[in-house]
DNA sequence: GAGTAACTGGACATTACTGTCCAGTTGAAG
DNA sequence: CTTCAACTGGACAGTAATGTCCAGTTACTC
């Protein structure tokens, strides 16, 4: 096997059906992933599709996996995150929304629209959101809140965040930082320290410069 | 013209239609409201549907306006009932998402995933998403909240409500008024009085009976 | 410069819809 | 008891997808 370092014939790569269909997922939704319409996109053939995949059901699987890796870990990570007060516990999980690496809002949104018409995804999603919010309510636990308190907080927290997208407010990072604090303190009670939220702010600037 | 008093020859009638094309879009979204599937379910021809309808969009058109009449204006009513304290007049929302013929959640969990692919309702449902949070906004400035203040809880009170069906959160209406407090608190800071629970319990019950 | 593996195009068969046409059927009104 | 409007069924044509088959076309490889 001599590797596919040399590319004989190739117009169009296994990659750029992945990426054509995930921006049509996540600009038109599922319905409009289809196979034909992606071939005319990248103007080659709908044979080549089945080159690199076994049939659709196999391309959508790629797309609810990356999803899986974008979305899921690295939220559950920053709520493991070292932090002294509840407040700057929270502001490091503003991180991962603030993040499109780390959370990725226009997939999580098709995919949430997708599970509408699908019950195994939308069984999988379901599992997903449990996880998610029950890491935001452990974080709150160890901060000494009640579980009843913990977990409402929890919920408040994770489904805003969710809805920020869902009514497609597009601020910028400007403007989101500036408010952060008052989220802070509808999520937790509490008003972060001057600190703590030049700490949070000096992180997204260094995400910004990094893209 | 005799009216439709009488019904000559009718095995389904055209609220048959929308009340399976309801059902199926609430249960399966906008993808699995199909021409053919309804009648199929209804047992019934294709034609007939077309007697009733100008064509599918028709038929798409009249679910919106359901939409339209149950899930925007109760709402924007509940804000202005009268009342003496912001937690007291939180409550008065949260009966409109008691009440399901004042808030279809499923209803309007199927329009928003809609609107992911159509971009005529996705307009129309920006529209509506800020004249709800605008309103529930206007409640909290009326009780002396600042404006930043007050767009900041309206839109974690409103996306956390929207966000409970969304994630499937199908809890009894026993267990939801009692942690209503904590979420009276989370969007507004405040507890609410003895009284205001009281009162507020007692019209859930009222509207539980009269069903 | 022949062979081969990696890929592509074009033709085909199939399925799932949509919408139209028109000839029925049926209940009630004259 | 005829007529008519309100409805229904079945056949037809059209469109958009899906997936399969197979005969090319390359660019490296020996």
């Amino acid at each position: 096997m001599s590797m596919q370092t040399s590319a004989p014939n190739v117009k169009v790569t296994k990659q750029q059906w992945l990426d054509t269909a995930y921006e049509r997922l996540v600009s038109s939704g599922i319905g409009a992933v289809k196979v034909a319409k992606l071939a005319a996109k990248l103007d080659v053939s709908r044979s080549s599709f089945y080159w690199y995949f076994e049939d659709r059901e196999d391309l959508l699987q790629h797309l609810i996996a990356r999803w899986r890796e974008h979305n899921i870990d690295p939220m559950v990570q920053a709520c493991s995150v070292p932090a002294q007060t509840l407040t700057e516990a929270t502001l490091h999980i503003f991180d991962v929304w603030a993040n499109p690496d780390a959370f990725d809002e226009r997939l999580e949104l098709a995919i949430r629209a997708w599970a509408g018409g699908d019950v195994a995804l939308a069984g999988e999603l379901t599992l997903a959101d449990n996880l998610r919010i029950d890491s935001i309510a452990a974080v709150h636990e160890r901060f000494g809140q009640t579980p009843e308190r913990s977990i409402v907080l929890a919920r408040v927290h994770f489904l805003s965040q969710i809805g920020r997208y869902t009514l497609g407010l597009n601020e910028t990072w400007e403007e989101r930082s500036a408010v952060a604090p008052l989220y802070v303190e509808a999520f937790t009670g509490a008003s972060p320290s001057g600190a703590e939220v030049a700490a949070f702010k000096a992180r997204i600037e260094a995400l910004d410069s990094s893209e």
